[in-house]
DNA sequence: CGCCGAGTTGAACTGAATCAAGAAACGTGG
DNA sequence: CCACGTTTCTTGATTCAGTTCAACTCGGCG
């Protein structure tokens, strides 16, 4: 498992700064390895977030129900993806969220105090979390201009288009859940727009 | 305009990293102050965006065009709030996006290069970066949840909820534009809902 | 004073949701 | 390996929230 993130590290730091055996150590000792079967719960709402999960292999998804008990996916993470309620994380509130298991998964979770500690302590870290943080800023900006200015159709082609690995794992209608419509508006687009 | 800015630190660190004269020398020198006219730009799309902009005074909107040569909001940026197109500064890609001011502004403008270095270098403006940084997830979080799963009448509530000064500032057309709804729907859910 | 942008209101329209019913696809246990 | 139940996907009919188009009001600014 820590094969995966080391190499994952490697790549987002371009080798500019391979690991000592110590800090390799000292990562290891730090990040707890899980396993989580399929369709079980890695947050729960009401649950405090403590950790940041790194996603060794499997998929999960993590999602909200509203008040009319409909379920919104705000974020699907495979492998060599983060995964956490961060907002959660940095409050200290209960999470509104819940995190679910979509295959069987291998994670590696880290507390946020020793996260910021490796952060600080260790180059290679530090530059991988800022290529993360890089990522996601763009990523979100994207999200919500999609979720703004686009129809139905031009979301879920904009989705196919960024990730065309998590189309093929997941089942239709959370795709539909995480673009904010409905399953069957989503299989109709599918149908309408199939071969574009 | 820079006790503006000084006295944003002290908030943003509970005072607890007060600064030196020389850290406050420095910030002042990699600080640009600049006054921008309503109605003018201090970005338009194709332009690479170089500068973090802080606002000491006024209001700005950044927008983007889609094909349809339908104008949709990014972001409202008014006294306190930074504001910027991080992805083409993180790219260095030409921005997709337009920064208006809607108001006479003044702002102090930062290279990236400078902020990361006085970043890393004065402790209450790392401090103050991760505070914004936080702050930014959540926000994001809750706008995504908003914009994927709430009614129109419930974009617009929760709005008003969080951001009452702007409420003020802004014309109605342009709420409407951020929350990705026509500026006649929003006309009417005001009617309805008015005193909820 | 006249014009222009912002906001409102009405009527017609439409994209997507909802409701309902089947058809595939899948996994699990016998 | 088949049979059964479960989940996922599809399709049709209907409804509805929100858009579009158009006309009108209001307030401010030049």
């Amino acid at each position: 498992m820590f094969d995966i993130f080391h190499n994952y590290i490697l790549t987002k730091t371009n080798n500019k700064h391979p690991l000592s055996e110590k800090e390799l150590e000292w990562i290891k000792s730090v990040f707890v390895p899980k396993k989580l079967r399929k369709k079980h719960y890695l947050l729960q709402e009401g649950e405090i977030n403590k950790f940041h999960c790194f996603v060794c292999k499997g998929c999960l998804r993590m999602y909200r129900v509203d008040e009319k008990g409909q379920e919104h996916i705000f974020q699907f993470a495979i492998e060599n993806w983060w995964t956490g309620d961060r907002e959660s994380m940095i409050s200290g509130n209960p999470s509104k969220y819940n995190i679910e298991a979509l295959e069987d998964s291998e994670l590696l979770m880290i507390t946020r105090a020793d996260m910021d500690e490796i952060t600080e302590k260790i180059p290679a870290i530090k530059l991988m979390v800022q290529n993360i943080q890089q990522n996601n800023v763009i990523a979100t900006q994207n999200r919500i201009h999609a979720a703004i200015s686009y129809t139905a159709e031009e979301k879920y082609l904009n989705f196919v288009k960024t990730y065309p690995d998590i189309i093929q794992r997941v089942p239709q209608q959370m795709i539909a859940s995480y673009l904010g419509i409905t399953r069957e508006t989503l299989s109709r687009i599918r149908k309408q727009s199939a071969g574009k």
